[in-house]
This record gives C-alpha cells, sequence and structure tokens, in this order.
DNA sequence: TTGTAAGCGTTATCAT
DNA sequence: ATGATAACGCTTACAA
C-alpha cells in the first residue's frame, strides 16, 4: 500500500465539507447538473481545484455503468503488421479522438485464438470497456460473431459484407485501380499483381480493383499473372519467381512491403526497375521513399482511418441507435502518389 | 442502454443463489481462498461455468484499490516514433506479459506537453491505472518528477540518472560501441556520427559508445565528426552536407532511420556505399535489410524490452518493496548484424 | 468452513 | 436548489 500514488485520496464527502454542501451538491457541480446556485457553484469549484479533487473513477463506474474506456482489438497485429507503420498510426489516430472527448483506450493483442477468447472474455464480460475498435482482422474471424450476438458497441476498421457491421475503410478496390491505371496509361498491358491474404477483405478489394481496371480498359485477366502474397516483404520476393515466368511488364504489389520483396526479388534476378519492370505499391509507408527506385504507391489516410473508427464507436456510445437502424458504413479516399518507381518520371 | 452488451448480467448474489450457498462463498471461490469446502467449491465452479459469470470489475476496483490495468505512456510517441516499428514492437512486448499475468494495458500518447499533464490528471488521478509504464522520453520530462513525487508505481523503459527511477533500457553504448569499433576493425579511421536528439538519452549513449570506441583505439575525437540529428531519416539526409565536407570513410548513425536518410543523400552526390563510404546502422528495422546495400546495424530486443519492463512493473504491483530499497535498474544485451553496408561481406 | 453485514465512492431518487 | 438515502457489485472483517 505505501506504493500507492497520493492523489486520489480525497472523496466527494470530504470536498463537500470544506464546501460546506453536501455530497450531492458537489456531485452535480462535478458533473455540471445546472441546477445548483452559481455561488454555490462557484465555491465547489474552488474547492475541487484547491484540492486537485478527482472523482474515483470505478466507484463512478459501478453506478453509471460506463468506463469511458474504448477497447482496440488487433488480431493480425502480433503476425503481419508488428513491422509495419499502420500500427502505430492507426492508433495514433484513435488516440487522438480519445484525446479529444476524455475516452480512454485500452490495448488487445494476443498471438492465439485461444489469446484471443481468453482476452474476450476478461476485458469485455468483466465490464471494463464501453465498446471496441477492430482493425485488421480476417473477414470470418469468429470475434466478429460474437461482438454482434453479445450486442456489444462496436467499430470495425475496415469493410465487412455483413450489413449489421459499422465499418470505416480505405478505398482499398479504388486504390488498386488507380494503381493499375497508372501503369496502363503508361504504356503497360501486361501486368502482374501481388495479392494479399485472402482472408482479408483489404486483399480482396486490392485484387477487385486490379481486375476492375483491366476490365476498364478490355485487358484481358490472366491468371498467370495474379500472384499470391501475404502482403509482407518476403512474400514479395518468394513471388518473384512465378512473376517473371509470367513476363510482365509491370507489377502491382498489394503492399509497399511487398514491393520492396518484389523489388529485391528483381534486383537479384538482374533486372532493374522501373526499366525492365515498373512497380508500383500500396500504403505509402516510410520505406517507399527509402527504397531506390522510390516507390510509385497508394496512399491511405491510416491515422484518419483510426480517428474516424473512434468516433463513429464514440457517437454510437454516446448517442445509441435503436436496433432498426442501419449501420454506419464509411469509405475514405485514398490517392495516387507518382515516384519513380513506375517509370512515369522519366516521360 | 439497448446497446449494452449482454453478458455481465449476472451477479454474485445469483451466482450463490443458484448454487445455495452466500455471496461471500462465490467471492472466496472465485478469488481461490483456501478456506472453502473442496464439494461447495466444486458446486460453486459449476454454476460458474454454467451461467459463465464475471466478476463486475469496477466493483471489484472500488474496495480492492486495484484495476489490474497498467498504463503505458510514450511521450515522443507521435512525433518521432510513428514510422518507426519500435512503437508496435515495444507494445507487443508489453502486451506479451500482461495477456500472461492477467493484466490489461491502457495507451496514452499525445501530441503536447499539455495534452500530456491532461491525460496524467484524468488517467493517474481518478485511479484507472495501477502503475505506468513510460518509454521513449527526453531526460528532462516533467513526467518523471512527478511521477516520482507522487509516488506513482511507475518503471521507464530507457536509462535514467536518477537513482530512485526503476528502469531498464537495451546497452545503447555497447552497442554504439560495437558498431564503430566493427569500422575500425575493418580499417577505418575517420568515422563520422549523425548524433541523436541531444535531451534523450539513448542518444547521448550512443554518441558515448562512438567516443568509447575511439578510444578504446587511441583515435583522437574529431568535433567535426560528430553531425547533430534527430533519429530520423529526413534528418540523415539533412546531415550529408556536412558529413562530406568532413570527408570521413564511415559513417555510424545513431538510428537505422538515420542511415538511411545518409544513404539517400550520400548516393545523390554521386558516392557509393560501402564502396566510397561505409555506413552502419543501428535498430535492425525491416528496413535495414531492404535497403540496398543492406544495413549492418545493432540488433536491440525491443520486445523483450516491453515485457520486461512490464515484468518488472507488476512485480513491484504485485510486491511492493519498501521505501528504502533501491531501484531496479537492468541492462539488456545488442547484437551486431553485419550487412552489406559496412563493406566487410566483399571482404 | 460459512454467513452476516459494513463499506468502497459514486450517482440518482425522492423529499424538502 | 439542496440534502438524505438507497443502490451499484464486490471484498472482508467479524460472528457463528
Amino acid at each position: 500500500m505505501e506504493a500507492q500514488s497520493s492523489f486520489m485520496a480525497l472523496t466527494l464527502e470530504e470536498v463537500a465539507q470544506k464546501a460546506g454542501v453536501s455530497r450531492s451538491t458537489v456531485s452535480r457541480v462535478v458533473n455540471a447538473h445546472p441546477s445548483v446556485r452559481d455561488e454555490v457553484r462557484e465555491r465547489v469549484w474552488q474547492v475541487i481545484r484547491d484540492t486537485g479533487y478527482q472523482p474515483h473513477a470505478a466507484a463512478r463506474s459501478l453506478v453509471t455503468r460506463r468506463t469511458r474506456i474504448i477497447g482496440v482489438i488487433i488480431p493480425e497485429a502480433v503476425n503481419t503488421l508488428l513491422g509495419t507503420p499502420f500500427f502505430a498510426r492507426f492508433l495514433a489516430g484513435v488516440t487522438h479522438t480519445c484525446n479529444l472527448r476524455e475516452y480512454n483506450l485500452m490495448l488487445s493483442l494476443f498471438d492465439s485464438p485461444a489469446g484471443q477468447r481468453e482476452m474476450y472474455r476478461r476485458v469485455l464480460g468483466s465490464g471494463y470497456l464501453d465498446g471496441v475498435i477492430v482493425a485488421s482482422t480476417p473477414v470470418d474471424d469468429p470475434l466478429i460473431p460474437q461482438l454482434l450476438e453479445d450486442n456489444v458497441p462496436w467499430v470495425l476498421a475496415g469493410r465487412h459484407p455483413d450489413e449489421r457491421v459499422n465499418y470505416i475503410d480505405v478505398d482499398n478496390a479504388l486504390g488498386a485501380r488507380m494503381a493499375v491505371e497508372h501503369l496502363i496509361r503508361l504504356g503497360h498491358r501486361r501486368i502482374a499483381t501481388v495479392a494479399g491474404p485472402p482472408g482479408m477483405i483489404s486483399a480482396q478489394d486490392r485484387l477487385l480493383g486490379y481486375k476492375q481496371a483491366l476490365e476498364a480498359y478490355r485487358i484481358p485477366i490472366d491468371d498467370a499473372l495474379i500472384i499470391p502474397g501475404d502482403f509482407t516483404e518476403d512474400g514479395g520476393t518468394a513471388a518473384t519467381q512465378r512473376i517473371l515466368s509470367a513476363s510482365p511488364t509491370a507489377v502491382f504489389a498489394a503492399t509497399d512491403s511487398t514491393a520492396s520483396g518484389v523489388l529485391k526479388g528483381i534486383r537479384e534476378a538482374g533486372m532493374q526497375v522501373p526499366q525492365d519492370i515498373a512497380l508500383v505499391g500500396f500504403d505509402d509507408i516510410p520505406l517507399a521513399t527509402s527504397l531506390d527506385p522510390a516507390l510509385t504507391t497508394i496512399r491511405q489516410p491510416i491515422e484518419e482511418l483510426g480517428s474516424m473508427a473512434a468516433s463513429l464507436l464514440l457517437d454510437i456510445l454516446e448517442n445509441p441507435p435503436d436496433s432498426g437502424a442501419p449501420a454506419h458504413q464509411m469509405i475514405l479516399p485514398v490517392k495516387l502518389i507518382v515516384r519513380a518507381s513506375c517509370g512515369a518520371l522519366s516521360y
């Protein structure tokens, strides 16, 4: 107990005594309840300021059934996301909204499905959270039906086919389409893509955008040009063999990390980007400008994704929609960033 | 209220009724108190399993004065750390320990000192947290004396001169020394360094290691070879001019990001790494292997740093040292990773 | 070993 | 507008 922090010592009762009013009045002042005389309110505030009184969160939660804590769950974090700035930028966005609206953020990562369930029980079940944001999860993550069934207020960062899901996502399909159409306009016709994990909607959407671009230009889709990947750099390098044997003039990689791996593979094969093969990525992480040649890519507003996911969740919490209401679903725009790897800069 | 999750409905009282015992007995069972008859204990557990009962965290905290939540505060996160995997990996480490020991993690980032104070009041003052981990903070962050004064249980991820501070850090000085000695053994004598922000202990230690290496080999320290930087890639690029005018044969960059910037600058100046200038970084982030040439660097165990910081904090929480006891201070080993940028591979 | 009852610091209902 | 007072769900003496 001696290692306990020294504030938080005061209670409502003590503040009330010092101010010469009752506990309830102080509570009203703290909660900005209107029916308190101005003079009294000021007197109470004075005591609160003087003493540095802070209401005890747990006591408050016990009666209000609200904690002002939201959770962020990122199932895939420990695996593929760890090397990537996505994670940090997304959290920065969430944090920004939380700070603004005086909420707090509890972070949940785990390395196994068992861990996920354990955490679900422990954190959701014991009432720690008012709601949760789920990011970067496979479409068929069992978490999703469970959240739905348990009627937890939650928001998905990422598109989802279920119409009951509140989600917000970047426009993966359009971004991919922009990337590929850019290559087409540069004169390319044999364009390969290194796709992402088939279970991720974002990967599906980027592949879809790839196909849409080709269709828009009446270029037949050749399955040999669609190479499996996993969003990682190593996945990109591993794809090189299959890319080269399909002899494309350009490659659209589903992530910048993948593009980096592809670049490495191409270089090892003795070819050059963009002279022999043009290359475009997706994400616009800092790595994109560190590569040589600098990577043409699609920039997605990750921090905004985070801050808006949080805003959406807090709106839902503070203004619960009635059960018939449709879910909120929103798509953020992306942007083509032209650098050297696509070959456009030499024209 | 209709947007409330559906579990958490049960209370101790209801479980007690179903099991035909009193509230306190159920409480004892839940808290593994020994003096409960085996038969009763089993009966109670059965009901708990059947009903999925979970104790209400807030109610529990109100009486135990513990939340089983620890905070992670990263003051510099929003500025320099956002593009870097440090952040994600550190949190993964903390999370790992938290999961293991059934604690939860609350994340606090902010973009301003004012925001930091506001958060301090809101989060620490209202009793949300049992303790905090502070990472990546300047030596003179006002947070540090305040935590000390308020007697908050806390741990710093990063060395600190104040002997009262419980900290854990990687061996920045030794790492830098290893990097520079590696260059010296490769035959270099004019070795420049691009340092980090002077207010960060990690930057100071890396600079110290640089000097120690030179001293160990009786190479005079030339201030012209010590170039200011800020840990970022742009800082590295910006340093190029000054590096080149000091005409070193090798450069030790305080971070891999910095090294990447230096590499870019050197290349733009029409020179080659490692032929014209050898280059070594620090951190071993994924970028290091994406660069061409791949970056020789010092690998630091970031996840371990996070998990051990958490372990230390939880140990302190669960076993409060008496006030006379010395602080826990611990340094983790680092490792030299030799790749192409130092020129060693061609020998 | 078990149960009764007090109390943790709030909010909220109900008088006044 | 203000003050008693009863919850909120749990832990923990204290009694039995």
